[in-house]
DNA sequence: CCTGTCAGCAAGCACCCACTTGCATCCCCT
DNA sequence: AGGGGATGCAAGTGGGTGCTTGCTGACAGG
């Protein structure tokens, strides 16, 4: 593998796990089986490279929308909402140390404007928006906030799970389904 | 004020911001308006300071239960959803910073076992099963799963709102309030 | 065959870190 | 009045940090 991709692997496994000040540069080239120096002449700076690093774990969090004519909400949500749960389960690392440091380097932050998550929730909110005007949703609900509720629940038990077993159920795929029922009753979707 | 109190004040405050490796000695010392020698006088060292600090931290998440008879489960649950959101959102600074080192220092555990969140999540689903036995909830949902989508819809909104402001309402408790409409519709509880 | 690029290596720089020591000072308690 | 415990101050220790410099060899392209 290119050297530059080693580096920017080690130091995102790092950053993961031990965050900015944790992830120091001695670390990253050993874990790249790099020379040190190597890694300033390729990024220049550590914050540049963790810069990077974010950067590009973010960019992962490009997600698609909904079908944009509603069909079968109760599978397409649950479908979608998996989806969005395996991706956060799966960077559940990086989110959580991101989310302890984003007030301490709020410099580094993705380049889109909104963030990544209020983006897919508006996808979500788009979503419910259109069955509420087809009439298959209540109306007294604002989307929006429906959307940021289940989207909540999926986020936080993606990312809290593996350090709070004892709250959730033994399978997250079946959890994750019993979200969405709820949801889809909560807000007066019949399917 | 008590100089040790107020040492453990300044740290906890900078624990929040900057994470464990960010609140160095000096910083806690400058910020307390004491010697940094003072410091380890009284706690030995800086890992048992910063122990100290997250025990306290803890111990705010002592959360008095639910009736043990329901009630009127619409108001029951929003007074208590809304007494959840509000001291979550009050810490929710430790909170993410905890959550993003809970595994990198793991030794720094709250004495409690289990911990505080699933205690937290366990009161309410002990709740929804006294519901459940009564027939006042749908049957073919398990208490557990219900407790830990509210409650991580709850989490969720109070510790990402200050950074993702876009995703939510303006009003908290009006955001809050819904979740628990929601959420009670959707197990099939009527009030 | 020469030249330029890339990487490794060894050494070092200035700085910050947690933590220690020795001594002066204060102030409360008896 | 005196003694003891708590605090401040100055200085320093060893180690880790980001980053730099100068030099080496490998290797590909003209």
């Amino acid at each position: 593998m290119d050297v530059r991709e080693r580096i920017l692997e080690a130091a995102a496994a790092l950053y993961s796990t031990v965050g900015f000040r944790g992830t120091t540069t001695r670390r990253i080239a050993a874990d790249a089986g790099v020379n040190e120096v190597t890694l300033f002449r390729h990024f220049g700076s550590k914050e540049a490279l963790i810069r990077e690093v974010i950067s590009r774990g973010w960019s992962r969090f490009c997600f698609e929308a909904l079908p944009e004519q509603p069909g079968d909400p109760a599978t397409e949500i649950a479908e979608w909402a998996l989806r969005y749960y395996g991706l956060h389960a799966e960077c559940a690392a990086f989110i959580r140390t991101r989310l302890g440091e984003f007030q301490e380097h709020p410099e580094i932050l993705p380049t889109t404007e909104p963030p990544p998550p209020a983006r897919i929730a508006a996808l979500l909110a788009a979503y419910l928006e259109r069955l509420q005007q087809e009439g298959r949703m209540r109306p007294d609900i604002r989307p929006a906030r429906a959307a940021a509720m289940l989207i909540g629940a999926l986020f936080a038990d993606a990312i809290t799970r593996v350090g709070v077993v004892q709250m959730y159920g033994t399978s997250p795929d079946e959890d994750v389904r019993q979200y969405v029922q709820i949801f889809l009753r909560g807000i007066g979707v019949t399917s």
